[in-house]
DNA sequence: GCCAACGTTGGC
DNA sequence: GCCAACGTTGGC
């Protein structure tokens, strides 16, 4: 089972919001990125945990744990005119933006900041601290996902 | 295929 | 709001 980052800018949609959601579950949308699409489409399995990332905010870090409970489909926002993720490029007969179903696991009593895991040796190599590092979804190796959980 | 211009992400 | 570090687009 693979173990996974994704960034969200909790004005837009934070773990309270995944949380509120029915079933504690919702789709993960307007992915626009390539890397991050093949990743979606390509790897991410059902039983794959998450962690969840509040970016672009007061204060930025990993928030808690969410579940894959399905694997890629189509993205709709893709073909939905009025949303800010339409793509007209995007063909419903041949879809290029892709999205998977998460579930809220739990919220961490505390967020674990970015400014925290960057004083962590053990952290360096994660993907997340890398220099301009932009990726919205990445993967996490075990080790640093047991070490960060150490840290809660 | 190159690369300049432009757009986006995201920490600060 | 600034801006570095990307990613994408499109002319050539």
């Amino acid at each position: 089972m693979q173990k996974w980052l994704m960034k969200s800018e909790p004005n837009e949609f934070s773990i309270d919001d995944l949380k509120a959601c029915p079933k504690q579950t919702d789709m993960w949308d307007g992915i626009r990125n390539y890397q991050a699409r093949n990743m979606i489409r390509d790897t991410i399995k059902k039983g794959d945990l998450v962690f969840f990332y509040h970016s672009n905010c007061a204060l930025i870090g990993i928030v808690g744990i969410m579940e894959v409970v399905k694997e890629a489909y189509p993205d709709p926002t893709a073909f939905e005119q009025n949303d800010k993720h339409f793509d007209p490029k995007s063909d419903p007969d041949n879809p290029r933006w892709f999205v998977v179903d998460l579930k809220f696991k739990r919220k961490f009593d505390r967020t674990i900041s970015l400014h925290e895991l960057k004083e962590h040796k053990q952290l360096e190599d994660m993907r997340l601290l890398q220099k301009g590092n932009r990726l919205s979804i990445m993967p996490i190796e075990d080790l640093e996902w047991d070490y960060v959980l150490g840290l809660e």
